[in-house]
DNA sequence: TCTGGGGTCCTAGGACCC
DNA sequence: TCTGGGGTCCTAGGACCC
C-alpha cells in the first residue's frame, strides 16, 4: 500500500502560513520574473485565472477581485517543504520525496488498521506542524495512489483522504477518472488515446495490452499494469544523484550589451559550480546558451547554443567560469536583444570516483590544484553561513539582466533580517 | 510593455567495433 | 545484382513530470 501526499496549492498556502489577512483571500505566485501564474488559491481559482497564465493578461480580473499576487520566494517554499517532509518521515517508516510539495509513503505495515483514521492523522500533524494544508490518497500502486490523493483534492466529501483498498474501490475510481487526469499521460497521448476511444482510465486499464506497448511504449505500458492493481513502480528511498545541472534565466529586460550577458552567464556557471559542489560531483560537459523572446515578433529570432568537453571533471567555479565565457564568444551575435541565457552542466561523476577519469593529457592533475580548492570550500562555507553572493567571483554581476521580483514575500523561515523589516 | 525554471526517461538512428 | 551477425556508444528528439 503507498500513500501520496500533496500540499494543496503549496506555493499559496506558503504565503498565507505567515499572512492570515490572507485568509479567504484569492492569492497567486508568479514565475520567477513575475511573468506568468504558477500557483493559485482555491479562491484564485473559482475566479477562473488558469495555471501558467501571463500575469499581464489578468491583471484587470487580479484587481477587480483584490487578489493578492505575490513573486515566488524559493527560499521560504524550500524550507517549508523541508518542514512538511521531516513531519511526513516521523508518520511512516519510508518515505520518497517526489517533489518539492509531494511525498509517497510506505503503509504496507498498517495493512491491519483503519487507513482513512490514519490519513486524517497525517492531515492533521502536518497541519499542525507546518500550517500546510495536505490531501492524502492511498492506493496498492504509486499511480493509483495519485487517482486516489485527486478525488480527495477535487471532492470535499472525502475531507481530504481518499483509499482505494478493494477492487471495487478502484472500479469506480478508474471510472471516474479521465485519461488526461492520469500520473504519465500527458497532452499528446491524451490526444492520441482519445483518438482511439480511450477515454478513462478504466478504457486504458482494459485496452489491448499489445496496442498500448506499441504506442505509448514501456512507460504507458507501465502505467496500465499500475491501473490494473499491480504494482510496477517502487519507493525510491535515497534520490540518485542528479545527470544534469541547468541554470537559467529569462532577463527582467532586453540585454543587447556584450558585457551584460557576459556578466549573466559568468554568474549562472558559478550558480552551476556551487550546486555541483553541493551534490558532491563533478561534471565533464558543459552547455551554454543565450536566446531572444520567442513571442517578440519584431525583433530577429536567435537561438545560439554550443556544448563542449571540460579538460577534465570539476567542480571548480572559477574554471567552469572561464570555459563558459570562452563558449558565449562563440554564439553571441552583435546587434540581437537576448531576453535569456543558461549555462548547464552535464557528465557528471561522483567526486569519489574523479581519480579513475584523469585525461590522459592535463598534466597538472597528477597534482590537483590545492589552493583552488580550498578557496572554493572557504567560499562555500561564507556564503552558507551569511547567505548567498557574501562573497563571489568578481565576473558574477548582478547587472541590470536581473529577473524582476517586485512582489516577494519575506523569508521568513531562514533570515532574521526578514523577520525584523516585517516587524518595522 | 509585459509570456518560468529545472528535471527525467525512452526511442531511433548513425557511427563505430570485431 | 550480389554483399553477416552481433554488439556498443552517442546524440537528437519527443514524451513526460513538478
Amino acid at each position: 500500500m503507498f500513500a501520496l501526499v500533496d500540499c494543496n496549492n503549496f506555493y499559496a498556502s506558503c504565503e498565507r502560513v505567515f499572512n492570515p489577512a490572507l485568509h479567504l483571500r484569492p492569492v497567486v505566485v508568479l514565475s520567477n520574473n513575475d511573468g506568468c501564474i504558477i500557483a493559485r488559491s482555491e479562491e484564485a481559482k473559482a475566479l477562473g485565472i488558469q495555471m501558467g497564465m501571463p500575469e499581464f493578461k489578468c491583471r484587470p480580473l487580479l484587481k477587480q477581485h483584490d487578489v493578492a499576487v505575490f513573486s515566488s520566494n524559493y527560499a521560504l517554499y524550500g524550507d517549508m517543504s523541508s518542514r512538511v517532509m521531516m513531519t511526513l518521515a516521523s508518520l511512516a517508516p519510508e518515505i520518497e520525496v517526489y517533489s518539492i510539495d509531494e511525498a509517497f509513503l510506505d503503509m504496507t505495515s498498517f495493512a491491519r488498521f483503519d487507513l482513512t483514521k490514519y490519513g486524517r492523522l497525517i492531515r492533521r500533524t502536518v497541519r499542525q506542524h507546518t500550517g500546510i494544508p495536505v490531501c492524502v490518497g492511498m492506493a496498492p500502486t504509486k499511480t493509483l495512489a495519485k487517482i486516489a490523493n485527486r478525488l480527495a483534492k477535487k471532492n470535499p466529501h472525502y475531507q481530504g483522504v481518499c483509499v482505494l483498498a478493494t477492487a471495487e474501490e478502484i472500479r469506480t475510481a478508474l471510472e471516474r477518472t479521465k485519461v488526461e487526469d492520469i500520473w504519465g499521460i500527458g497532452r499528446q497521448w491524451s490526444k492520441l488515446l482519445q483518438a482511439n476511444r480511450i477515454e478513462s482510465a478504466a478504457d486504458l486499464a482494459a485496452a489491448p495490452a499489445a496496442w498500448v506497448k506499441k504506442h505509448l511504449h514501456l512507460v504507458g505500458a507501465r502505467i496500465q499494469v499500475e491501473l490494473q492493481g499491480t504494482s510496477c513502480l517502487t519507493m525510491e528511498l535515497v534520490r540518485p544523484a542528479k545527470q544534469s545541472i541547468c541554470t537559467s534565466r529569462s532577463f527582467g529586460r532586453s540585454v543587447t550589451l556584450h558585457e551584460e550577458l557576459q556578466q549573466a552567464v559568468a554568474t549562472f556557471a558559478a550558480r552551476c559550480a556551487v550546486k555541483l559542489r553541493k551534490e558532491n560531483s563533478l561534471a565533464s560537459l558543459l552547455t551554454v546558451f543565450i536566446a531572444t523572446s520567442p513571442f517578440d515578433e519584431s525583433c530577429k529570432r536567435y537561438w545560439g547554443t554550443r556544448t563542449a568537453s571540460l579538460p577534465s571533471p570539476t567542480s571548480d567555479s572559477m574554471t567552469i567560469l572561464r570555459a563558459a565565457q570562452t563558449m558565449l564568444e562563440g554564439i553571441f551575435r552583435a546587434g540581437m536583444s537576448y531576453k535569456k541565457a543558461g549555462v548547464l552542466v552535464s557528465g557528471i561523476v561522483p567526486k569519489e570516483a574523479r581519480s579513475t577519469t584523469l585525461s590522459l593529457f592535463a598534466e597538472e592533475e597528477l597534482l590537483p590544484n590545492e589552493r583552488d580548492k580550498k578557496i572554493m570550500q572557504v567560499m562555500d562555507a561564507i556564503n552558507q553561513r551569511y547567505g548567498r553572493g557574501a562573497v563571489r567571483l568578481a565576473a558574477e554581476n548582478p547587472g541590470s539582466w536581473k529577473p524582476q521580483q517586485e512582489r516577494l514575500s519575506a523569508r521568513y523561515t531562514t533570515r532574521w533580517d526578514d523577520i525584523i523589516e516585517v516587524k518595522g
